[in-house]
DNA sequence: AATTTATCTTAAGAAATATTTAAGAAAACC
DNA sequence: GGTTTTCTTAAATATTTCTTAAGATAAATT
């Protein structure tokens, strides 16, 4: 799978190189905005990961640049923490989907497989975990092919573990993507939801209790 | 973990050193730019934290001087402003995270290991010493491959040990580590702990006690 | 060898943390 | 505006983990 990686940060961009190649992924990786376009226009990418903070050319304008001129492979952007109202921007500038600076390769990874998927005429961006399936373009949730009725919380809750399988989520991260709002104290909110989401599972013990940290979905990949 | 602070205010530098010496950083502290540019020379650190706020330089100025010279190891910008434009600036200068103040120990320490965990190329975060391996990102503890179930203390525990192997831990410094209240009088809790993390490794003799001062972890490493 | 001191072991009660229920509040839907 | 669904709160229950305490064992001291 080729892929055109534009990050101006050493360290970032080696990172991101050393994880997507072990991942099956064919990397190449370009420094600037100047030569992100150039590469573009070659259009032999599957897949595109955009950093918004480049030395030369403003991400933004990478973006629609290369929209402009018809290329339209999925592309996710990458951006520094909590520029949300910049993100609405950049979904209708044409990127796909967008990660906030630190992230996880192996959510980075499963995310672009998504993309691709859902690219790729079949259009089902599913995302499979064991005996678990979700469809992350229409939000639907299977276990062992059979669909199950989430609530909003219910299949982000859900979405979040599945795209990091056996990932221990600490519980304020949890909370911290679940509500909206800066501050909760003393809510079990995050214990009901967790609650729910298993006995719509069916098998519990799938949802894994870290005594003091948080959660993790078990699931032999 | 050779870490460099470059922080001038005294209470905040205070703070952190101890904080992080406590999570198995070894921690040398500067108070100005022009130190932690002579430091950052000396190229023998693994991560360094760096306040914007200095009294001689300017933060993004020693930020940009040292990526010149080619150092390229993480650094986490601690910065008074939360305005993302800084921080996208910061980014592009060559910080790799960053935080506002006021912050919390347990965050920056997590943040550190994020960032040396993503510069060694994504592999996994665990650390090995004889028959024992632990996954510090997931808190998973193995014997000889195999997994162990530990409790929160117990986990710690092990990785104080594994993290430091053959280094003697006196039993005051653990106890400190262990409960989080400032004074615990006359309590075997420790040894109580010990005996069942023992109990879980299996191999009694890995746990050495060095009797009078505290306990070591034998391996060869 | 007897005594002292430190650590080990065990078990039980206390404390902390997680689960489950149910009901009212809020949000979404029609 | 009324209905339905979803979310949050709170209290009761269940579970795990931590600490305490007391006797057993081992090492050091006399």
């Amino acid at each position: 799978m080729q892929l055109l990686l534009v990050e101006d940060n050493q360290t970032l961009g080696q990172a991101v190189e050393i994880g997507l190649s072990q991942r099956q992924f064919t990397v190449t990786w370009v420094r600037t905005g100047a030569a992100a376009i150039s590469n573009f226009n070659r259009q032999e990418y599957d897949v595109a990961i955009l950093d918004l903070g480049l030395p030369d050319i403003d991400g933004e304008r990478v973006l629609q640049s290369i929209r402009k001129k018809g290329v339209d492979i999925p592309i996710l952007v990458l951006t520094a923490r909590d520029q949300t109202s910049d993100i609405i921007h950049l979904l209708d500038a044409g990127a796909d989907d967008f990660m906030t600076k630190p992230f996880d390769v192996n959510e980075l990874a499963a995310r672009l497989r998504a993309l691709l998927r859902r690219r790729s005429g079949y259009a089902s961006a599913t995302i499979e975990c064991g005996p678990i399936a979700i469809d992350t373009s229409s939000r639907e949730a299977f276990v062992n092919g059979h669909e199950i009725t989430l609530s909003r919380k219910e299949y982000e809750l859900l979405q979040l573990f599945v795209m990091q399988p056996m990932k221990v989520h600490p519980r304020d991260k949890i909370e911290a993507l679940l509500s909206s709002d800066t501050h909760v104290v003393e809510s079990n909110a995050l214990e009901v939801h967790v609650h729910n989401l298993r006995k719509k599972l069916g098998q519990r013990e799938l949802i894994e209790t870290i005594r003091g940290v948080g959660y993790r979905l078990r699931c032999k990949n």
